[in-house]
DNA sequence: CCCCAGGCGTCCA
DNA sequence: TGGACGCATGGG
């Protein structure tokens, strides 16, 4: 049974490297920032951007959206594409006033926010599902790059597996408890650092190792 | 020097 | 629908 090995690849991430407790934030508006700062790019440059923000005291909509362009890309700088990040924050954080704030935004259902995100220019899947999982706590599987490279040298999917395919065996297949997606997600990137890194053609020392296959 | 990182949009066949 | 490419910094 499917539902059945993905409890079983879970339960070996969880048992090699331990709870990872994600996403690392201090708000939800904090993890909607590095949803997008972290586009493509390590979570290390990431942290030198949002410390940035916050020693700036511009770790809000109000200041980001409000601040002249340059500034923010000055500010945003170490996260790289930081031109094109500057206008999807702005684009995001001109959104969020409009909308009344997360608060205003919990109200909606799953469905119905997930199109919005995405109909917000450089909020792709991805960044939507994130942002969806770990700032309004919705039941929602992320995938990502690690996720996808994990399973398929692993032949557990084939490797041209588009993302929706992927999201929906998770979410097909476990119960929509937020804490098993969160912390599902967070040890596949875990994982993936570790053991799953492109350079090596294969996935050496990776606690998936000898799992048996599916489809 | 090289490759890579917790993607996304655009262009073109 | 799908592949190629640009975006950019900092680490290995």
């Amino acid at each position: 049974m499917t539902r059945d090995l993905l409890l079983e690849i879970y339960h070996r991430m969880l048992d090699a490297l331990g709870p990872q407790g994600w996403w690392p934030a201090e708000s939800p508006f904090e993890v909607c920032v590095g949803a997008i700062l972290t586009q493509n790019t390590s979570w290390a440059n990431v942290e030198r951007a949002i410390a940035n923000l916050k020693a700036s005291g511009a770790l809000s909509p109000e200041a980001l959206a409000g601040m002249p362009a340059e500034r923010l890309q000055e500010l945003i700088r170490p996260s790289g594409f930081y031109r094109q990040k500057a206008r999807r924050l702005r684009a995001f954080c001109r959104w969020l006033l409009e909308e009344g704030g997360i608060d205003s935004l919990s109200e909606l259902p799953t469905e119905v926010l997930r199109e919005r995100l995405l109909s917000i220019g450089g909020i792709g899947p991805e960044t939507a599902d994130s942002i969806l999982l770990y700032a309004f706590e919705r039941p929602v599987f992320v995938v990502d790059a690690y996720t996808h490279r994990i399973l398929s040298r692993h032949r557990i999917v084939d490797d041209e597996v588009q993302y929706q395919e992927l999201q929906e065996l998770f979410m097909r297949n476990l119960p929509p408890d937020v804490g098993l997606f969160k912390e599902y997600h967070a040890l596949f990137v875990a994982v993936g650092k570790r053991f799953c890194k492109k350079r090596n053609p294969v996935c050496k020392g990776c606690p998936i190792d000898g799992i048996d296959g599916l489809l």
